[in-house]
DNA sequence: TTCGGTTGTGCACACGTGTGAACAATGCAT
DNA sequence: ATGCATTGTTCACACGTGTGCACAACCGAA
């Protein structure tokens, strides 16, 4: 009846759909070929609308699911986005990381994870998502944006760099408006009646850290004030607290954390210090814990969900057709105020 | 010089390695046929020193990186392995996700992702798994583990249930031992010198959680003394503050909490009623929050690496060989002991 | 020379799917 | 009856890899 081979029938199988079930045994069931069933699925119009229902209520009865690894190397496209993270300690990265996974799902895409927490580390995650021909990759937030870059590159792969941009390089990139989140938060402050500030600054010199300060002064330098004091930090609230002791002593009115977690280790360490009134404190990300009551930190929101929609579409694009052509989002963030900006 | 097709091979390309570059090209460079490079790169040791050498070296110049979804085609055997998450946004999923992600990727697999945060949404990220070919399936927390289990069952893939066991289902599990925990808990708290006793239970009952009051119950018995409140409320920290106001009225000496995230509730609706001293609160799982000087809170610690790499090498073994046995490791909790329970 | 053993390599097929081209069936106009 | 367009289906090949089996080359022994 047919060329393909005749598959060992599972025995003594009790439950519905013991074995995997491939296209030909649909075929089979429907009385037609093997290629029809595949046209069927791929909605071409060609076939009766007979022999369609007729395919799929065997496809239905036989619980036939394709095998998506035959169609990638066939297709020479499986439909798995590479996904790049760094920390997922770092709430603020898990909760991209899982939006993304939610808007991919919802494309039909898989997600394929892995960490490139260091430079090899990177470079090496990039080449197994390759080795499983990737449609394209998703970098977020990646510190080795450069050996990725270069990976992507020489595997000519669609890359898109989530919240993360390296001035002149031509890729495609997804950030927050950090310059604007800057302003709003320079005004926000002297609104607040501030008249002296202090910027709280990560450890990682990229784009996206200096943004957010460069358009802090800019603004506060419009109003004509200046920045009086400024820290720098590694992101672990241990380090941050002890690197927060400047910013208190200076006695500035208010200080712009780069980071939500450089503002908690801010308020803690405040607090120890009865002494002095605390400054008021602006953070960056608005994770939940800016929303309980012991910190109730004032903080911008980068618009996560906007942010990951314009990344994955991104690249679904990238993957479908124009390789060329790189594209730049810029999302706007807004300001969600609590109490840490509150005038006591 | 051979049957395969010929490429066009990609007209001015510059760069080092523009084009995928396939294992006929690497044969053709080192004068072999294709087969022998094949044998080289599985370890054959039937292939000569000297071609072996040749092979490597040609592989070496042209960049070769194997095609993983036509080897896991033809292998019957993908390297990727299902991963379901149910909520990143709770740190402790998240870190244990990044451990898993780790672990998999020095085994040289990859973990394909996906949220399954509702029964329905569960199912169908099993189902993309089946079609994807995973060689086996982590479920890391999930609340609907029994759909998760039929799907694969249905599916005949391998499954590893990670912190969640259902009684008498056969399947491989990993999660830490609650009962103990519970008792070194009781044991602490008595020691500290505590009389009254509460427990602060989260919304689900799986027994994961009631062990966990289970142990701490039955030791409390052992030592003389009963529970003497116990409240429950959803895992969002305003539920929780909400629901931790019969624990705190009731003036109990200690609160044994399901979940960090619930005390850290229980602690901050403390901090809003200074008519009272607060009781000794215990949490679970040792979030990085748990260490930060606002609640400097003592807490179970889940030992997720040694659960990690537990649940890795079970799904290794399930994937390779041999289906039917199913395992079950109980891993040992120990307690990280804090501010929250030292006598003021 | 013939036979058997060892060592290394190549041919051809398989994995499960998608798809261009060929083809059968039918209707319609010549 | 023949030619042609339309419609639905099948044939055969391709995607890139691993591997059983046959076989070539070589050596030593009878």
């Amino acid at each position: 009846m047919t060329t393909d081979r005749i598959t060992q029938a599972g025995g003594m199988c009790l439950e519905k759909s013991r074995k995997k079930v491939r296209s030909f045994e649909v075929a089979a069931l429907a009385n037609i070929s093997r290629s029809t069933v595949s046209r069927v699925l791929s909605g071409d119009p060609r076939i009766s609308s007979d022999t369609r229902a007729r395919v799929l209520a065997a496809a239905a009865e036989l619980g036939y699911q394709p095998n998506l690894i035959a169609r990638g190397l066939k297709n020479q496209s499986t439909g798995i986005v590479g996904v790049v993270v760094t920390d997922l300690d770092n709430p603020y990265h898990a909760h991209a990381l899982q939006l993304l996974i939610d808007k991919l799902g919802s494309l039909r895409l898989a997600p394929l994870v892995f960490v490139g927490d260091t430079a090899a580390g990177a470079e090496s995650a990039i080449e197994r998502l390759m080795s499983y021909q990737v449609d394209a990759v998703i970098a977020l937030a990646a510190p080795f944006s450069t050996e990725i870059i270069a990976a992507c590159r020489a595997g000519n792969k669609p890359l898109v760099l989530m919240n993360k941009h390296d001035g002149d390089d031509d890729v495609s990139v997804v950030y927050g408006d950090g310059m604007l989140a800057g302003a709003i938060v320079a005004d926000h402050l002297v609104e607040r009646g501030a008249t002296s500030f202090g910027f709280f600054a990560g450890e990682d010199q990229t784009t996206i850290s200096t943004d957010r300060e460069a358009g802090f002064v800019e603004r506060l330098r419009q109003r004509g004030f200046a920045l009086g004091v400024r820290a720098q930090s590694r992101y672990d609230h241990g380090s941050a607290m002890a690197a927060s002791a400047p910013l208190l002593s200076s006695g500035v009115d208010a200080v712009f954390c780069a980071n939500d977690t450089l503002a908690f280790a801010l308020l803690d360490a405040a607090r120890s210090r009865p002494d002095h009134p605390p400054p008021l404190v602006v953070g960056y990300d608005n994770s939940a814990l800016a929303g309980w009551p012991s910190y109730d930190l004032t903080s911008v929101d980068q618009n996560l969900e906007q942010m990951t929609f314009a990344t994955v579409e991104t690249a679904l694009a990238l993957a479908k057709g124009q390789h060329g052509k790189t594209s730049r989002h810029v999302i706007a963030p807004f300001l969600v105020e609590r109490a840490s900006t509150r005038v006591r």
